[in-house]
DNA sequence: TATGAATGAGTGTTCATTCAT
DNA sequence: CATGAATGAACACTCATTCAT
């Protein structure tokens, strides 16, 4: 952390700091708006000029792969905990998809279809270790399905994390998503039923 | 459908292939775009000008409206035919759900959003009878708890009817979403598990 | 001028209004700026939203080239009145020269390169097939070189009607244009003398 | 050149050094850019920071001023050099005008627009001086007409010295210029012919 | 003194909306 | 009624300039 030239150091707290404002106020922004939220908004949530918003992220891809990277970092940091702390492997999946809609992890999915897949890649590849052993836990348990993958829950969180985008406020879509997640989770850990034709 | 005005009659008759054109194109831009579409692209996708999109649809809340109301109408139909064909309720929650999101009821929720939740009152009231006797039905049958509601069907629907936006092709978004549906029927009719804390 | 649907005829009169008033708002931005002229300033003065600017000149391209095409028209007009009333080949090559740099040509150039060469042919083709007419008639008179051709004189003029850009008031540039060209006729007539090695 | 403080006499030198360096990579962004480069581009060639160009060159016009003393002081020097070794008047004259434009003397003229006339006082009265003395030359050779004057040399150097902004490649400009400068200097040798009316 | 981060005014461009034809 | 030209507010982006380090 700390290097010979102090001056330099001292910079790039500033820096550090003008990125870590415009990266929550993005964040928020996009919480709000349910989409990509203008430059202006973010430069002026954030309390600095547009210019070092523009400074800072070039263009719209960095921005959102940035804020892609910080809420991925956020969700696999509490994954490990729900691994550590949790009695049995369905408690695990369970906690930690409730966990992930919690997190506010619905960001992700509002941008990333601007982004090329090929981004953010240590995060990636956290994230599926960490699912992989969430899985490996509750198959010992015999609670779920081999036919569930790591893929499947990846998946389904960016789903049960997605805003509704019917003009719910916050509270009511956590509600619903949720309780939807239940069922999901029953369905998961249940015999399966009948497919779809 | 006749009047002693020949004229008045024509124009009517102009004036509702103006609207249909502009709601197919409403619903295809929608489509493409994932979004709200301009409406420059709406017009000129009709082959109208702009004018006539205005005259026909005065404000974005009215022209959201009626394609919501053009896809709900779309789906009721649909569901009244596996409501009368289904063999078990069961069988016809699921042709139901899966049946919605083979239709693109997606488009519904795109334009959801902006709209006031007490438009279209009869397509509202229509379909909520359909998924209520489909829920009797169900019910009837044993196949799904007291708890479940004809809320929780069509918030489901929504959801799943949703692109999950990250950059999938319409295909595996399809296959995705179906998966995820037949995980969240099992969960419907399965013996509730552990709920969220 | 006139075809069976009045109304279109109308509308198009309108365009053309503002197309006029924009063409002439862009040549006196050119001439006052010595430059590209912001599209702002073009709009304010010729009395029009910036919207309507866009509607006719999609990007700075057609602008300019419309404003090179308008004035061609005009200096080929003028060489073809010097060319029916001059008495002799130099006297119609002077006057041809000294109306062009009083006619603004100019501005011709400061719009030239960004220009793709290939633009505004029948302009080109009437220009060059006048400046022909022109040097045969002087050749004829046995006043110039046979060395001299046609894109000596266009590219002359192009030199000779560009600002010099130090600052000067237009009247002192037009005057000091006059003077100079007055050498360079005098050396395009006279015998030649030594080149440069 | 030395003084007490050993420290003062370092800073200056670097002082020297950067400023060398942003008036090297100034005169290099405007050939290249073919008009006024931005701060930032200017700074970045120049390997400083653009506070550091700011501390020399406080505004535009100290910067333009500085490049254009810079080329002045060159191109007097090359002047010097053709007075002292051509044979004759009209050698002299037409090696200077050849040689401004190979030199490259456009640079000046870009510039020239937002410099206050009263600038590089003493560049200008050297100038002034050699260019006299070059006509004097050539008038004692009975080579050039009374009316030819300092200022028609200076004028017109600047005139063959700028881009014809056609789009053409710098040789081409190069060749164009030389090939008109010739005719230019043949009409200043020759017996005046009929001017403009 | 050198550095480069921050600022914000200015310009380019789009698009919803109005209105004359 | 249909049309599409005109409008201008909103958003994207650049770059000259200041100032904290």
């Amino acid at each position: 952390m700390v290097d010979e030239r102090g001056a330099v150091l001292v910079k790039r707290a500033d820096a550090q700091r003008s990125q870590r404002k415009l990266l929550d106020a993005a964040i928020e922004e996009i919480l709000i708006l349910g989409g990509e939220p203008t430059r202006d908004a973010v430069a002026r949530r954030a309390g600095v000029g547009i210019g070092t918003l523009y400074r800072h992220f070039p263009d719209l891809q960095s921005l959102l792969h940035a804020v892609v990277v910080d809420v991925l970092d956020r969700t696999i940091r509490a994954g490990e905990v729900v691994l550590s702390e949790a009695a049995t492997g369905v408690d695990a999946l369970r906690g930690y998809m409730h966990g992930a809609v919690d997190a506010g992890l619905g960001v992700v999915n509002v941008v990333h279809a601007s982004l090329d897949s090929a981004g953010w890649p240590s995060q990636r590849a956290a994230a599926q270790d960490m699912l992989n052993r969430l899985i490996d836990m509750a198959r010992r348990d015999g609670a779920i399905d081999d036919g569930v993958t790591a893929t499947d829950i990846s998946l389904a969180t960016i789903r049960f994390c997605r805003p509704l985008a019917i003009g719910l406020d916050p509270a009511a879509e956590q509600e619903i998503a949720h309780r939807q997640l239940d069922y999901f989770l029953d369905g998961l850990t249940a015999e399966p039923g009948p497919k779809r034709p």
